[in-house]
DNA sequence: CCAGCGTTCTGAACACGTTCAAAATAGTTG
DNA sequence: CAACTATTTTGAACGTGTTCAGAACGCTGG
């Protein structure tokens, strides 16, 4: 992937090194990993890493990139099966988790920098803008065809929300270590359906203040880097 | 503070190393700054860096503890100022951000690794348990005596919640490059109005609803290992 | 003043992520 | 095929955080 023109060879070798460094990580654990074992156990020197990855965490950038590429059509059919603004959060997050899992110590890795944009590898940075939006897209999509009105103020920043909630969950879930995350599987039940609740809620013109507030509050975090 | 017993002399010796550091750390960034920069600026050998802070995060982390115990009687004394849930609470995180200041860097290093409970620099570990409930406890004595009323189901978890939100706070705040961090104090003003809106709110008997699904959400997150 | 002993300090050495000059290989052109 | 270029691969070397065997220091009892 971070070599532009390749030679078929060239493309076997960095696989490669991509499926010995996922390996590794998931049996040793992604600190435990150095780059020389990843090397090793693709078979080339340590410097032919380096020529196929920037770095360590370029490799981990690039697993998410294949990942989320990987995830679409998955996620394109999971919410074939499943109606409602509720159960199509709920799914779409389950999906998202359920394709991470093999690799959720990688993913801990790639959540390692928190919400800092100015880390390549964060969900925030400007290197995961274009995953970031194909993901925001689908916040959209079901936003749009759930039935559900939404407010015209809130319309332009409910998709961002969702996915700022998304992260919230997936956060969750690469730290929690209850057996399957099984309580990351609890907390995505009652908060789906929660923010559908408030999604629903929020567009009562009773709740006119409450959203202007709530407005404000998601333009000056908007502000930042976004 | 790493050492048990110590001589005046290493006492001394000591707080040279975490000075130098801190400078350091202020002048050149946390990163950039490496143990043998730090040593050298102290006088002393790099070995004994290692010999009063076992590790580069060690620095961070005994920097975390004494803020912690310089700001208590700057929280004291901010809270006698002032009146009331919205007020007292901001108040509460803005003399802390304010005693941060000067090394936002160091705190963007400690939460580094985000909420990891793992990892022992992170505001949610084992490590700074002890921080962390000094630190609620405040929240706790905010509340008690505001004269809100509270539900008798929400008040046990109500500080953890509002400690949360300030960790949110900060957190945003070690990312925000606006100048002189103007957008989190913006967020700050209009976060603590929410939420002490929310708090009123909560104890409405129109909002059990609301409470009983809050409370399920609150207890899952904190079953991990908060 | 010395011997002994715990405390403090030293600097070389290790493993890691990373860089880089140069070697090996593949591909292309006269 | 040979010469040349571009791609791929090598492995030694650098700077970093960290460790550790032992040197230096300072105190206490004789």
């Amino acid at each position: 992937m971070p070599l532009t023109k390749v030679t078929p060879k060239a493309e076997e070798t960095g696989l490669r090194i991509l499926n010995a460094a996922l390996a590794l990580f998931r049996e040793e654990g992604f600190d435990t990993t150095t780059m020389r074992d990843i090397a090793r156990e693709a078979g080339v020197a340590t410097g032919a890493a380096y020529y196929y990855y920037s770095s360590k965490d370029a490799i981990v950038m690039d697993y998410y990139r294949r990942s989320s590429a990987e995830m679409q059509p998955r996620i394109e059919e999971a919410l074939k099966e499943v109606t409602g603004l509720e159960k199509r959060l709920r799914e779409l997050i389950r999906v998202k988790l359920a394709h991470f899992a093999p690799n959720r110590g990688v993913l801990r890795a790639l959540l390692r920098n928190g919400a800092d944009p100015r880390h390549p590898l964060s969900p925030f940075s400007a290197q995961t803008r274009e995953i970031r939006d194909i993901d925001i897209a689908w916040f959209n999509r079901i936003l749009v065809d759930c039935g559900v009105r939404i407010s015209r103020d809130l319309e332009p920043h409910l998709p961002d929300v969702l996915w700022f909630f998304q992260m919230g969950v997936i956060f969750f879930w690469v730290i929690d270590e209850s057996p399957g995350q099984r309580r990351t599987g609890r907390l995505l039940d009652l908060a789906a359906k929660s923010v559908a609740s408030l999604v629903r809620v929020s567009a009562l013109p009773l709740m006119r203040p409450v959203r202007k507030a709530a407005l404000e509050l998601i333009e000056v975090v908007k502000g930042v880097d976004l």
